[in-house]
RNA sequence: GUGGAUGUAGCUCAACGGCAGAGCGCCGCACUGUGGAUGCGGUGGUUGAGGGUUCGAUUCCCUUCAUCCACCCCA
């Protein structure tokens, strides 16, 4: 074991098992995007370090992302995200394209970072965006899908939550506390921690900001206001809108949202598990800077992204992870002996004919090892074609379920092994 | 980048500084044309790696690597 070369620091082994979750976490994202009429896209995974240079901070492109040189001499770096190029495809393409564009998109992505728990140096992310379109409906559509597809996993609503704010609100708020422009993104990273640290430590903190005892307790109130929501005319129209919709009760107000970076210029959300173990499954907001800075004219854009990680752990914490022990094939057809192994493949062959997944044995060995790998990867059925059913123009079948073994004439294939197949899934 | 915890069989874990073990798994047999149950037998290890202390190290010390957790950061 010594030997086996490790993987990559941060990395994840997708076996089959995993896969089948991640694939039924795409198959789910799929299906509710796709139900909002949004359309799948994918873009490179590689991307100039310039397209991250204008937006993102120094700080994150330096140390947060994989950067290397091409041959050619080229500073290339494997995409940390997908909003700048998402900026990038809408930019290039900006006039000949149908606004509002519906875009979704699940990939892979990379980060430099200390691997812990639900973070890792590379995951998958499902982005969706709403782009040419400013209007609190539009939010309130970002958040109703993502509130959709935590419903539609399992996740019920005192197990989750959407809790949204809107920065434009929160802008005003501490405009109105004497509160100047460039302080803003220091008080914001305080908002944003209100939760995180003790009241004590973070009076403490807010203190070294540069906040007067004033100020401290003003702010405190607004965060604990909830309320605070009626004074924004976008969060009203927000939520008048959320609350149509059968899954409103996942969405609420929570004045402490304020998301990290700089460039979210309204609403902004993230959706917690409730119990706190662990961080946000899923961020975003409306940023209506999108293109700017990479040449284009501005478009208003809303979306969000859930990275897989903490999405696959909280469902296993919660035990809805989906029962994906689905066999691989639905059918084994043993091999009797090295002079029967032709006929098998044959009828292995005119099985697939009638879409089953039938797998053969590879070789002949004993039947009790073929049974038993048959078992084992859980088929429901295996067939023997030996020297008896050949003679008398038969096949046995034995549903490994039940136990029950069955005599069926070659002329009543493939049918009487598709009702075989049938009446197990119904029972 | 900072701090903490943990590395022993395929997996989960034991072993006052004194012969490295158990359960599960795997393989075989009972059952040479039939899996799952049962019984019996067997396979299993450079104790992460390197060094030190000691008559003797899985155990104590140092270094290193890996994993996990927290901080930082979260596009």
């Amino acid at each position: 074991m010594n030997d086996v070369i490790q993987a990559v620091k941060g990395t994840r082994d997708y076996y089959p098992e995993e896969m089948a979750v991640r694939r039924w976490l795409y198959d789910n994202i799929r299906q509710v995007s796709e139900s909002f009429g949004y359309q799948e896209w994918e873009g490179p995974f590689l991307e100039k370090i310039e397209l991250y240079a204008a937006k993102s901070g120094e700080e994150i492109v330096e140390k947060q992302s994989y950067v290397f040189e091409d041959r050619s001499g080229e500073r290339i770096a494997l995409r940390p995200e997908l909003t700048p190029t998402l900026a990038r495809l809408v930019a290039k393409r900006q006039p000949q394209l149908v606004f509002p564009l519906r875009w979704w998109s699940f990939g892979p992505f990379w980060r430099y970072e200390r691997p812990q728990k639900g973070r890792g140096r590379e995951f998958f992310q499902w982005n969706i965006d709403l782009i040419g379109d400013h209007s609190p409906e539009g939010d309130a559509e970002l958040a109703v899908i993502a509130a959709t597809f935590l419903q539609k996993i399992g996740f019920k609503s005192d197990e989750v939550n959407i809790l949204v704010n809107n920065r434009k609100l929160m802008e005003q708020k501490t405009e109105a506390l004497g509160i100047d422009a460039e302080m803003r993104p220091a008080v914001y990273k305080l908002i944003d921690r209100r939760d995180k640290l003790k009241t004590a430590d973070w009076e403490n903190y807010a203190e070294e900001i540069g906040l007067s005892s004033t100020q401290i307790d003003s702010l405190m109130d607004i965060l604990e206001n909830d309320q605070l929501w009626q004074e924004s005319d976008e969060l009203r129209r927000f939520f008048k809108t959320v609350e149509i919709f059968q899954i409103k009760d996942y969405i609420n107000f929570a004045p402490h949202i304020i998301r990290g970076l700089d460039y979210y210029t309204g609403t902004v959300f993230e959706a917690w598990d409730t119990a706190g173990d662990f961080r946000s499954l899923f961020g975003g907001g409306r940023y209506d800077n999108l293109v700017d800075d990479v040449g284009g004219k501005p478009v208003p854009a809303v979306g969000f992204a859930a990275g897989n990680l903490v999405i696959t752990l909280l469902l296993e914490k919660l035990g809805r992870l989906p029962t994906v022990g689905n066999s691989p094939a639905q059918v084994l057809v043993t091999i009797f002996d090295s002079e029967h192994i032709l006929p098998s493949l044959l009828l292995a062959d005119e099985l697939r004919q009638s879409g089953m997944k039938i797998a053969t044995y590879p070789n002949p060995v004993k039947l009790a090892k073929q049974f038993k790998y048959a078992d084992r990867i859980g088929t429901p059925l295996a067939i023997v074609l030996g020297p008896d059913e050949l003679a008398s123009n038969q096949v046995t079948v034995k549903d490994l379920r039940s136990g029950d073994q069955h005599n069926i004439p070659r002329d009543q294939f493939p049918k009487a092994i598709l009702d075989l197949l049938e009446g197990d899934s119904a029972s």
